[in-house]
DNA sequence: GTTTAAGCGAGACGGTACGTCTTGTCTTGGC
DNA sequence: GCCAAGACAAGACGTACCGTCTCGCTTAAAC
């Protein structure tokens, strides 16, 4: 976050170089994978003094933290093609494509979330984001009478249709299956005729 | 355990330091997470010398993959109480009680399958062994007339009962919600009812 | 002090702060010895900025020069009590009671002046000083008769008498001797009074 | 001291490269003066790695201790050349040639003995053997009927004759004087005639 | 009476050295 | 031959200082 108000970070300032740095704690992250992430390393990338690394991100951590929660601030949105099922297919598919290279990213990330306490509720803020911003899939499906009237929990659908795929790619570590991301949709929408998603009353209490 | 599979240890021998070490390997983990198991810890723990350790598990990743291995030799059963829904979600809070304890070992086995190649192929295993053994839960329900007498895809069932829970708990690191276990149990069974496990022909193609 | 001599600082403004640098950098020498005297210390203690030290001082150095320097301009003069043996006596107790605190400023001092050139020059304008003060006790004696009407060399005649004081306590950091400051003395008496720092015509040649 | 059962040190075992070290650094102290020493310079020098100095010297006062007590296992014996007085001249003389290049070992070895209590104390015990050396000096003298027969404290001799040239070398840091070796040791032997180090009985007691 | 320069607080910045901790290899010597 | 012991090379880590610099604010003197 380049934002001051970053209580995550201690000084951060107006310096050119945080952008730099942030650039290449990424590409290190992808190139060699969390473990291979090196204060030392990211430092020499980025030509700037490791002393300089110390005093703005704290320490490793805390650069992990940084990059995770840049993560969060690009302009993203979900796909909107269409229907539901077609939505939460695209999300799908994105999900699976993300990671494709090894190490990635993606991967290098998930791995620097338990790094520590911090990092991981750096991760927490991350999902919690990108879940929030997929909601408007369900909302629009519900708004376009392609689910059920009653109140549909949002939140419970999303992690049905892409739980499955995190699942195969993180934690299975398995080869992408090129049919997963459709079915698991088709599994969730299912799902969600069935009412599986509905919000009871009494439930919220 | 001379684990016939191991490639990974270059001898084994008769030594009655085998177990004890990855006890307190396991202990270690435990106590202090993945990123806090050092081979000294573990060789004073387990009253070995260092070199030892490396003689006979190679390196830090060796450790790893052994317990992880480890992981999947004890004899667990899952869950039989009746009828799938029920053991679903009788299988789900199995799930969402192991890692109550943070850090726990679950936790930093997640963690440390992120450490090499090797530590990712031994989860990987790990998680095929998981999901072979509960497969009899849905073959189990298949005989029994619980569901479609058409062939259900087993394995997607189940990571679509799971994978929810998984994924609060390892991915989005949230507080477990005790009524999550039921829910993902039930949507499943739910999906599985509106065929959505079912294996068709011409998806085959 | 705006010392006329001093080469060492830029400018040495009006403002209230040096006495008050000064009096820390003391009190740090003698808290901490030598090596621990930093300028954030000093700063810090002294309610200044770390800045304003080095725009005065020059670096650290120069507030060990400009404390040494200092060590010169309080107003001490040598004991006077009678006898040449016993004001030189006298002078040893003085000078062995000082450094009975370890680590005591006058010690840090003393390992001050071997940071630099110029500190090193400033503790010998220091030790210059000292010694042109003590003459007067030598003159004194020559002038009551103590001593050959002959002129004595009276540095000289100092350094027998209080170089073994210095040797024992700053180069030997051995324990004080309550008798080494009158045995001195009288040796150095004895010396004198032997002829041993008269100065001969051939000698000058 | 390559003496195994040296106290000071953690472990210094037989690899080669002790002496190496040794040598560099008494190279860094004479050519950089006790600040410049590094052990990130010494390693460098000796071709050793950092941490290996860390492993056997444990820190920089580690290092300083073992060359100030290697000084003191040089096979130096003190001059012989006849009398009392042109023993202790000879001696002098010697103080004064040793640390005539600026920055030398022998002034460097001051500095360093005032960096903490340990190197404090093996200056010390460097100072105590030197002593002890010398007083051969003086013993010889007695037996000769050089001095009165009464039992002379030679310690005291010894320092009443060399401690002006440390004072003038080593506290006044003044440029040498080529006539004082051969005056203090003039002063005293005047001051030994006279009787100013006899040990008189009670004294002792 | 402004304005303008110095004094000074604040802190980013580049940099050196420190001492610690791991990792993994290799050698030596006892049983 | 097993294995206890530990030396060794390598390198990252995080900390503490150092000394330089550039901002701005304030306040006293110059215009």
């Amino acid at each position: 976050m380049t934002n001051p108000l970053d209580t995550t970070s201690d000084h951060r300032p107006g310096g050119g170089y945080t952008a730099r740095v942030r650039v290449q704690v990424r590409a290190e992250l992808a190139e060699r994978g969390y473990e291979g992430l090196t204060t030392e390393g990211v430092a020499t990338r980025a030509e700037v003094h490791r002393a300089m690394v110390y005093r703005c991100w704290r320490d490793a951590g805390g650069l992990l933290i940084d990059v995770i929660d840049a993560a969060g601030e690009i302009d993203w949105q979900p796909p909107n093609t269409g229907l539901l099922r077609g939505n939460l297919t695209a999300l799908n598919q994105e999900i699976q494509e993300s990671p494709v290279v090894r190490p990635s990213l993606a991967v290098a990330l998930m791995a620097a979330s338990f790094h520590s306490e911090r990092t991981a509720r750096a991760q927490t803020r991350l999902w919690a984001d990108w879940y929030a911003r997929c909601e408007i899939l369900v909302e629009r499906a519900v708004g376009c009478g392609g689910l059920d009237a009653r109140h549909t929990d949002a939140r419970s659908l999303l992690i049905a249709a892409t739980a499955p795929l995190h699942h195969q790619l993180v934690l299975l570590r398995a080869d992408p299956d090129p049919r997963l991301p459709k079915r698991a949709a088709e599994t969730a929408v299912l799902a969600a005729a069935a009412g599986a998603f509905t919000v009871h009353r009494e439930e919220s209490v």
